[in-house]
DNA sequence: GCAGCAAATGAAAGCGCTTTCATCAAACTT
DNA sequence: AAGTTTGATGAAAGCGCTTTCATTTGCTGC
């Protein structure tokens, strides 16, 4: 077999100190005289000492690791969060550990489940909708617990309000004058992002010219692909809209896609919008008017939320972040 | 505090058995007596049990967690490519823990370090090249390591031909006529990948025409930004390109936007050829030629190897995964 | 010069589980 | 019927670390 790994105690007995003393070293090492701290880390170094993370665990009650569960990393919305996250908790010693569920309630359970086994000091979940079973385990659980995204009563938050941010989407389109708007909304199960960003862009729109017709919604994967084929959909109906709204960003680029593809001009033709303001969103040509959400910031917000929470604040924080229209070339006067 | 967890022994008794009998319910199911498998697993049920995982650890010397370390989550290649390990691995009882370095090898190092304290029983990393301490790490944790993309002797390893990538792509464009070809690579800093694919595109071109000229080779960081930026480069010189190869698709789709703001027409003005085949990648307008890497296979197989090294496979076993160029829209004959 | 205290270190008891080894009953052998 | 095997379970010894509590030592202050 391998060759077993160097324990502590080795260690302590190299530097001449006892076990404890040797733990000191890594954990208070400011409890320790200058001296014996150096003959330790001399130790330690020289025998390629490397603690055992379990052992560690089991006896202090702490795993130095965090989770975050996600719908996804097909979205970079969410590599970007977890990417802030995790600098975030290093600088605090902690380690992200991620998993996902593309977006399905069941699979979120289990990976909470099996993650709070696994031992965790503190979770990130994203949105507040979650299968019936799952308040339970995390009460039993008792960590430390952040949502992101939504808000919800009770329990630390980093939230954007995404109904607004269907509003902001749809107000500027009506205020470029367009009155047949179209929406390419992802699925919205399970998403109740998506759900409030509709239910925004429906409230807008009917404030200004009444309800947003059925047949201008289309429901479509959270994909390039997606957003081209729902917008193929808006087009090929019998009074095609004069400006879409893609539900992400995503959605919205598909869109740009395919009406390049069929020649059409944007926003001449078509204006777009999206929402979530991506890195390339400002790249793609035309670039994208989108509304910005601070994705990195939710993850460094989150973050900074657990270790405070494991600092022991314990009254529940609501965080809400702010979010914004920014105006690109997708979008124009209607024709 | 919290209240306690429920624990194994705190079943035992309720079930009415030894904390051993209990501990086998869940490890070795097949050992205990239907009857009392099933008394077992309605206590711990009801008692609402949730294993503690450092404790098993620590007796079993196993965590069930297997890391991989990726340069990045912000390139979609690698979150596939996990997406389709964390599948594999779930299906064979492990959980996934994930760790980037944007690039940058000390970071790896630390990153590695970490995570063998954390306790893991495999590891999955990118590329062939490393920190030099790095290796001695990797031998003393003696734990199944499984190296991705590149090949490397003595390792297991999952990869692909990335001078033959380069190849594919440069040989496609002479095929149709380019002479002065472009390409835009991404920062090879640590990322071997970049350097064979550029080396095998050299090596095409040098056969075709002979050398490719230096300043026909523009560095860039790999985001659709950098395509935009060294697309403009390249435009800029004196005797622009007729056809230009991207390091990554995400280059190549950058170089497309550019020309598209630009007025310029893809192929008929420029011919743009990518590496990677992302999904979106046939998406885009027009669609991307490029050449097919199977990087949801990568995760899979990098997966497939772990467990069966875990199950005891111990001779290095190199896998090479075929790569073939897909021709779209976005190439054709020089103008 | 000695009580009193702080600083530095050590002894030892677990943390919650797995696993080896032993035990015991039941089911076969011959 | 006695010996042998098999199957199911239990007792108990750790896994490698942290942490409480006790101890030692060197000072301070009167």
């Amino acid at each position: 077999m391998r060759p077993r790994r160097t324990r502590l105690s080795e260690v302590a007995q190299d530097a001449g100190v006892s076990p404890a003393t040797a733990s000191r070293a890594f954990s208070q090492p400011e409890l320790l005289h200058g001296s014996t701290l150096m003959r330790i880390r001399a130790s330690a170094m020289r025998l390629g000492y490397l603690p055992d993370g379990a052992a560690r665990a089991l006896a202090s009650g702490r795993s130095m690791t965090i989770a975050a569960v996600i719908p996804t990393l097909d979205n970079a919305i969410f590599s970007r969060a977890l990417q802030s996250m995790q600098v975030a908790l290093a600088r605090e010693g902690y380690q992200l550990l991620v998993a996902s569920h593309e977006y399905n309630a069941a699979a979120e359970h289990d990976a909470i489940r099996t993650l709070l086994a696994r031992g965790i000091d503190g979770l990130m979940l994203v949105g507040a909708e979650r299968h019936p079973d799952t308040a339970g385990l995390l009460a039993s659980a008792g960590i430390p617990l952040v949502v992101t995204w939504s808000s919800m009563v009770d329990a630390h938050c980093v939230c954007v309000d995404s109904h607004k941010a269907g509003e902001l989407a749809a107000r500027h389109l009506v205020e470029l004058g367009h009155r047949r708007i179209g929406v390419v909304i992802g699925r919205t199960d399970f998403n109740d992002r998506q759900k409030a960003r509709l239910a925004g862009i429906r409230q807008a729109l009917q404030e200004a010219h009444g309800a947003l017709p059925e047949g201008l919604v289309t429901m479509q994967p959270m994909t390039l692909a997606g957003g081209r084929s729902g917008c193929a959909t808006l087009l090929e109906l019998q009074e095609p809209p004069t400006a879409i709204i893609g539900g992400i960003d995503m959605l919205a680029i598909g869109c740009i896609t395919e009406l390049h593809a069929r020649g059409l001009h944007v926003p001449h033709k078509l204006s777009i919008v999206g929402i979530d303001d991506l890195e390339m969103s400002a790249q793609v040509s035309p670039s994208l008017t989108t509304v910005h959400v601070p994705t990195g910031e939710i993850g460094t917000c989150a973050a900074e939320n657990l270790v405070n929470q494991l600092r022991g604040q314990t009254k529940p924080v609501h965080k809400e972040l702010p979010i914004a229209l920014v105006a690109r070339q997708s979008s124009g006067p209607k024709a």
